[in-house]
DNA sequence: CGGACCTGTCGATTCGTTTCGACTATTTCA
DNA sequence: TGAAATAGTCGAAACGAATCGACAGGTCCG
């Protein structure tokens, strides 16, 4: 590999010149800049990336810290990572992957502290992270997909379930619904998103008159099936279900058919937070509400560099608002005569 | 930050010592490194990953190359890689993303000439890929996820399509299939991934006197809708077919369904190399044949791994054998009579 | 009992950049 | 027309860790 030596050499000048040439923080006569240039371009120099970070404390890398759970992922992470990585690129960043369980707090000291990444985004944080702790002991710069139960001035990007829940239960409501079901998946912690949407759906039902069963389900197929059994049991008028677990989708579908539950027809599903890729393989396709995951981890990253340039910017708390997109797994009450009227929504959007 | 220059103050000894303690490059008495070791505990220090990389020519860094194509990522991609993901950081790397097209060859010569990483992975290799030559002339370590026309030499691991296709083949003939449909998608490079399967197809087809009519579709639900058609078309006695993209199922189940074929009953689908949740997502679940991704992205690492420490192993080619997994998506040709007899698949595997 | 050989430690140098201070030639303007 | 500013360049000193040579003291063996 050339050095910025091997380039002053050639070029006839002082490796500072080169230095200066490349970053152009002083100036360089015209003649002499190209002929450095010339001299890169011969010796295919790239400046060395550790000597770089050595010396100016600034790496150009951000790292992404996902849950590690490889067992069972949520495919719209995918969007997440991708949409991240993408965006991180674009603005002349490099993203790293950083799969730590919520336990590993001391390796993810030790990370933080190797002064490699210039900053972090955090997903999927829970209300009582630890990890939010070590970043900011340790002096990291870092932004949250989600938030902590504490997020005061932090940095983070979250959906903003009140819209969501609004969008779906207000869809719900307006095709005769009165009844319905929330599944949620099951989680060792309290007040996590999953019990935020709740009590937003709840609020939501409230408002249009409508009441709302919330069952917590293991995120298998299995875990689907109990969660239809246990919602046929509580009540079986529960005429639609809003689903925030991408894995119980299977089985709350499968357990509907073997009921005789036909959808939409007999019993309406709508997904929160599911991705467009996800949404179309099932059948019918599944309607979901809620914002782009692809878009909010660019976003994410936006937050997270606008921190890294102006340091002392005030933290920023942003919410998406996400939209109703309509597939094919909603449909009208068929226990209730339903008057359609004119709709009152308007995020709606209906696709193909 | 601590430095090393603070714990060895802190302990009393010189840097070399703190340095010889930390890495055990040279025998160094019990007491003074218990003194140092709690110097650095007190300090809560970490040494420095660039001053590090610098001096030691090593990052423990590898990068995991993408296709860029946020647009339509193919949902196992998140399997290869949070395998590849955790695996390495078992290993003691770090992984980093790199989304490049296969257009931006410079942009890639420049991060390979960085110095950053010690070695990459290559995901979705072409056959014609330039992302190679750049590699192999920058002179970075790698492996390959799948090859190239060329790998000769080279490091790689890839599923084993002749196993897949006689998997798939041999299963839908015992069904009763003669004439099966294999829906691949549209691409701009000769002699690629599908290509390849499809020929495999095709001379598994032959040796049980089945016939194969292969159709390339757009990548989305409406290519899958258009396959359908275009295999109706060509032989509407098609009772069975073999998918290779993921994006286009939807559509394909769709147009079935439309058509009055209900899967599997009169229409057989099975997917190559289709993630588990993904699959379970269709009604009926979709039978899968091939490797678990998961498992691909970790061997991936291996090789690359033992090719970074031992230096002069020669070049090692993997091939990775699918398993049959069936659900729900195959059943009996209906124009036929069917007997069952004994199977003389091994391979098989039923799920719940 | 004196070289050969360990054990344990230190100082100095090196990796490839960035950046500060210094210096020469020019230019600018009161 | 001379003081001040500016353009253009250089040398040297960091940044933080790894590593080589040196060396003091101790152990071993013939």
């Amino acid at each position: 590999m050339a050095t910025m030596a091997d380039v002053a050499r050639l070029a006839g000048v002082s490796v500072s010149t080169v230095s200066y040439a490349l970053s152009g923080t002083r100036p360089i006569s015209l003649s002499t800049r190209e002929r450095i240039e010339q001299a890169m371009l011969d010796l295919g120099y790239t400046p060395n990336a550790f000597a770089r970070g050595l010396k100016s404390k600034r790496s150009r890398i951000i790292a992404l810290l996902l849950p590690a759970q490889t067992a069972s992922p949520r495919l719209s992470a995918l969007e997440y990572i991708l949409g991240a990585s993408d965006h991180a690129q674009e603005r002349g960043y490099h993203l790293m992957l950083w799969t730590a369980g919520v336990e590993a707090a001391d390796d993810l000291a030790q990370f933080a502290g190797q002064g490699l990444v210039d900053g972090v985004l955090v997903l999927d944080v829970r209300p009582d992270d630890p990890r939010i702790q070590v970043l900011a002991r340790a002096e990291v710069p870092f932004a949250m997909i989600g938030h902590n139960a504490e997020p005061d001035g932090l940095d983070y990007i979250a959906t903003d379930f009140a819209h969501s829940a609004r969008l779906a239960v207000e869809h719900l409501s307006e095709l005769g619904h009165r009844k319905l079901g929330f599944v949620d998946a099951m989680s060792e912690v309290e007040g996590g998103d999953g019990a935020r949407l709740g009590k937003e759906l709840e609020e939501a039902a409230g408002r249009v008159g409508a009441t709302m069963i919330p069952v917590a389900a293991e995120e298998s197929v299995e875990g689907g099936r109990t969660a239809f059994a246990a919602l046929a049991g509580a009540d079986p008028q529960v005429s639609a279900i809003v689903v925030f677990s991408e894995h119980v989708v299977p089985g709350l579908m499968r357990a509907a058919a073997e009921n005789g539950r036909r959808i939409p027809e007999d019993l309406s599903v709508i997904c929160i937070d599911m991705a467009p890729h996800v949404a179309e393989l099932t059948t019918p396709p599944m309607s979901t509400v809620g914002p782009s995951a692809v878009q909010i981890g660019q976003a994410a990253v936006d937050l997270l560099l606008r921190r890294l340039d102006g340091d002392a910017a005030p933290a920023r708390q942003l919410l998406f608002q996400g939209e109703l997109n309509l597939r094919g797994s909603c449909g009208p009450n068929p226990t209730t005569d339903h008057h359609p009227g004119s709709s009152t929504s308007q995020q709606r959007r209906y696709l193909q």
